[in-house]
RNA sequence: UGGCCCAUGGUGUAAUUGGCAACACUCCGGUUUUUGGUACCGUCAUUCAAGGUUCGAGUCCUUGUGGGCCAACCA
């Protein structure tokens, strides 16, 4: 219903058009293709929200499909782990596919572009045969094992796949055109051979397809109406659709790819080998750190699947290169849990506060919501008493007008208690402000009705009862690269613009509601920011991950000052 | 130096395919608020440049400028 509202993306117009030319509705499928040779992170979710996105618009079957031609790189672990990650973003796939279940096909076919002269067996070094490819501004020649005989051609790739011969010996290449403009038309290689054993289908083979003899087919055989992949690949498209030429027969639909521009994200890298040297030179505690980008991180950070995928749907798909401010995925994030997560009341970085005229040894439980934009969503109370703590920032002995927190003299309510005012402090040695003492007035209980209680104060402060408070390990993060484009300096190393101040680990004291909390809980800590309980978390030890802070205009009015 | 792709506010995308440049975020300003949160309101682009076609151009054509991609037995 609101498809009809929304605008479409070019990827969306081309489906369009073939809907109203050749294609059939119940025809459309499409497919998302990952290497399992590593974790997901931010860029594949662009993929998978356009891909499943597109299957739930027109209600069309996705394929999820590994592209495992690559025994050298990939491993079961990582399909595990993407069949995860796709899982916790919300989306089922239709079929579950794997490249290496069509070796046999991409084989056969092999035999016949053989059989036909269009393809034949290289025996020299991988050296030669890139001296022979030219350049972009130069064409290629011809290799001396080009014109083999169909008969030595198929005894030899035989051979290749009995395992007679070692890596890098021979290799088998389309015949195509050696100057080609297209680099990737000039004779590409379809298999080379690999004396590896491979995660599926073990050393069944040891002859592996490359990419390009693999996508186009696998994409053919599960009848993939639209291939989609990144602006890289367009030079691959014809070599796809060569591909394609060779097999396809009438009565099958033939898939088409399309590229789109990847998605960028300010202030964060992607890049595999990168993340790995976060990993492995210690900046970073491993592949699921609250501050990678890789699907496992922000989930551990706290981010809904519902805020990534309407990050993806509101930055859209095009052509051009980006670099998407990271600000609109912490808006989505924002935008999510405000809706969602119960408001609670801890205190980060805590100063005593004595409330001078409050019972010694007395209590009392107040209430409070639990979220005041969700009439559903409850209350609970919160036990008060005559010590509390109340943020080091919220206190001040003497501030201008535009300081609403507490100041000498001044008044401010304690969030869903009392209204209080500030009659002196004490100081450490060295002029640090140790402890506030203030006075209530006992009529302005929250809530009580009363005349008192509905006076308007300009501040209201989150505190916790010292007595009741219980500890937690918190856990701030915050941008892990302090440069816009850390990956985009050609002089530069990214390492450079790592953050150091990434992470701060302090002790937070929390309302006593949240000692039973559980690994993935997400709470806004009112005033503060989100926070969700790390999976580090256990009982005897509490850990809260900040997943992001709430919008701190105060903050921009000091920096101004 | 060859081929291909791209160019719309600070950012990312739209524009009924030639008909009043729209949406979201950010920034700035304001209203509401027992979260300096949320919600709400307002300000911010004559579409890279120059020419052309047309009653009319972000959209079509030409040239230029700027950016990107292409020479792994990776995907």
């Amino acid at each position: 219903m609101e498809k009809a509202e929304k605008a479409l993306n070019f990827i969306e117009h081309i489906v369009e058009e073939d809907l109203a030319n050749n294609y059939k509705k119940e025809e459309l499928r499409f497919r998302f293709p990952p290497e399992p040779n590593g974790y997901l992170h931010l860029g594949h979710a662009s993929s998978i929200c356009l891909n499943f996105g597109l299957g739930e618009s027109y209600n069309a079957p996705v394929n999820l499909r590994f592209d495992d031609t690559n025994p050298a790189k990939e491993e079961k672990a990582f399909v595990d782990a993407i069949k995860r990650d796709v899982e916790w973003l919300g989306y089922k796939w239709d079929k579950e596919c794997y490249a290496s279940d069509y070796f046999q096909e991409l084989y056969d076919w092999a035999i016949m572009l053989i059989k036909r002269g269009k393809a034949y067996v290289d025996s020299q070094s991988s050296d030669e045969m890139a001296q022979q490819k030219g350049t972009p501004t130069e064409p290629g020649i011809a290799g001396p094992y080009r014109n083999r005989s169909v008969e030595e051609n198929l005894e030899l790739f035989e051979k290749m796949k009995n395992g007679e011969f070692d890596e890098g010996m021979h290799v088998l290449r389309a015949k195509i055109d050696m100057a080609s403009p297209n680099m990737l038309m000039r004779d590409p290689i379809l298999y080379r051979v690999l004396h590896k054993a491979h995660h599926r289908t073990n050393t069944d083979w040891c002859i592996y397809p490359m990419y390009d003899w693999t996508h186009g087919q696998s994409d053919y055989l599960e009848q993939v109406s639209h291939s989609l992949c990144t602006l890289e690949f367009l030079p691959h498209r014809a070599l796809y659709n060569w591909c394609l030429d060779q097999l396809v027969s009438n009565d099958k639909l033939r898939p088409k790819q399309r590229e789109f521009a990847r998605r960028n994200l300010s202030h964060t890298i992607v890049s595999k080998r990168k993340l790995l040297r976060l990993v492995e030179e210690g900046v970073v505690s491993s592949w699921d750190d609250p501050r990678m980008p890789t699907i496992s991180g922000l989930r551990r950070r706290g981010y809904t699947p519902e805020s990534i995928r309407n990050f993806a749907d509101t930055v859209g798909i095009a052509k051009r290169e980006n670099l998407v401010d990271v600000s609109l995925l912490e808006f989505h994030v924002r935008e999510h849990l405000n809706r969602i997560a119960p408001r609670v009341m801890a205190v980060l970085n805590p100063l005593k506060l004595v409330i001078t005229n409050y019972p010694e040894g007395k209590e009392e439980w107040v209430e409070t919501e639990n979220n005041p934009g969700d009439e559903n969503a409850g209350t609970r109370e919160v036990p008060f008493s005559r010590e509390l703590y109340i943020e080091q920032e919220d206190f001040k002995e003497e501030a201008n007008r535009k300081f609403f927190r507490l100041k000498l003299g001044g008044e401010v309510r304690l969030k869903s208690g009392y209204i209080i005012k500030a009659e002196s402090c004490t100081k450490d040695a060295e002029g640090n402000i140790t402890e506030v003492q203030c006075t209530y007035d006992p009529k302005s209980k929250s809530g009580s009705g009363t005349e008192e209680s509905l006076r308007k104060v300009k501040g209201t402060l989150h505190w916790v009862s010292i007595k009741h408070a219980i500890e937690a390990e918190v856990r701030l993060y915050d941008r892990l690269f302090n440069d816009e484009n850390p990956d985009g300096h050609k002089d530069k190393d990214f390492m450079e613009f790592v953050n150091p101040n990434s992470l701060t680990t302090i002790t937070g004291y929390l309302e006593p509601n949240l000692k039973d909390v559980k690994a993935g809980e997400r709470f806004q800590f009112q005033r503060l920011g989100y926070f969700n309980v790390d999976t580090d978390s256990t009982s005897e030890n509490l850990v809260f991950n900040r997943t992001v802070g709430l919008r701190d205009t105060w903050a921009k009015i000091q920096q101004k000052n």
